[in-house]
DNA sequence: TTGTTTGTACAGTTTTTTCTGTATGAACTA
DNA sequence: TAGTTCATACAGAAAAAACTGTACAAACAA
């Protein structure tokens, strides 16, 4: 089957190169091979299906496409009969970008934020109070100064992530292609 | 010391909290928490005060200082007399993202290109081939569709890049407040 | 009810990554 | 020139992460 085997080569150089980039999503290679696998196939796969084609474990298969649900790359598919639980890749590679963007600099601005918000009440506390010495209120004005640079930069990143939210992102940079939602 | 203390405490918040969110950046805690003390320094570290605070060896901090080169968060600075390398963090987060923006997705972006386009030639060939399979041919011109969906995908991104690159994305995500560049 | 199938928690093993200490070379000093 | 100070290459140790096999719970079948 020489076709056949040229057919396969085409498709195992893209499941590496995403397997190779996939770092990028913060998953693993495996799990990548795993996301690549998944996009080939044309419908629904099990965990069986992907314990046999790649050779791991189901333990493996289970906890790497639970990572793959939580980026939103897969999403759960539903089939009459089957008892399994069955999976495919999300269609739409824009959104996922998005998703990916929201969920990872979301997270860190909620928790920079907090952080932020905390040391900030200290170190006002610290600069209005009478009894230490003007050397240290000089150096915590230039901290809090820093951090007022910081908690303004993930102000701008909420912002620029709601731009990618809400598909604004779209109009600076325009989807070619008939392939657009 | 209460208020040395107290100035310490919020100083170290952030600082964690920097070690806790800059595998976004692709590094790790211990390299976080290196570029966090460089931040509050108020003046060019060397590699031996860097052991010295963070009570790790200089071969560490040396490799970790040259990942947050690569990276742009961190840059050489000069001053007379002074025999050992210095380093200071860059300025400018909101360009520091930018440029880790761009360095990761650049990369991405080539070896995608590089493999897809590799990828359709031979996947068009398997298609004019005379000899193959009617039911070959509809799979692989599935397959071709992917592929042409990716090869967009991909060209947005790096017209998306360009956007950041080019600081256009400030027209529609401005940075706001006086700490602007 | 009992038996079967399926997914996942958990403990242990293997693999990978991070970190350290030693050794070396480059840059400067005298 | 030789001596000193520094950064980093490299090999090995320590720590962390990925992966597997077993065991168990939930869902369903009969």
């Amino acid at each position: 089957m020489e076709g056949k085997e040229k057919h396969e080569k085409a498709r195992e150089r893209i499941i590496e190169t995403i397997a190779q980039n996939i770092h990028l999503y913060g998953l693993t290679p495996s799990t990548g091979r795993q996301y690549g696998m998944m996009y080939f196939q044309n419908e629904p796969s099990t965990l069986d299906v992907m314990t046999e084609k790649l050779g791991m474990s189901k333990t493996s298969m289970s906890t790497s496409v639970r990572a793959l649900s939580d980026l939103k790359l897969v999403e759960r598919a539903w089939k009459k009969g089957v008892r399994k639980d069955l999976y495919h890749t999300t269609e739409d590679w824009y959104q996922s970008f998005i998703d990916l963007f929201s969920i990872k600099w979301r997270r860190s601005v909620s928790l920079y934020t907090a952080a932020i918000k905390k040391s900030l009440v200290e170190l006002h506390e610290l600069i209005s109070d009478p009894t230490i010495s003007e050397e240290l209120k000089k150096e915590v004005q230039i901290d809090i100064d820093k951090l007022m640079y910081i908690k303004n930069y993930y102000e701008w990143l909420d912002r620029l992530v709601d731009v990618f939210e809400s598909h604004e992102i779209f109009n600076l940079v325009p989807i070619n292609d008939e392939t657009k939602e």
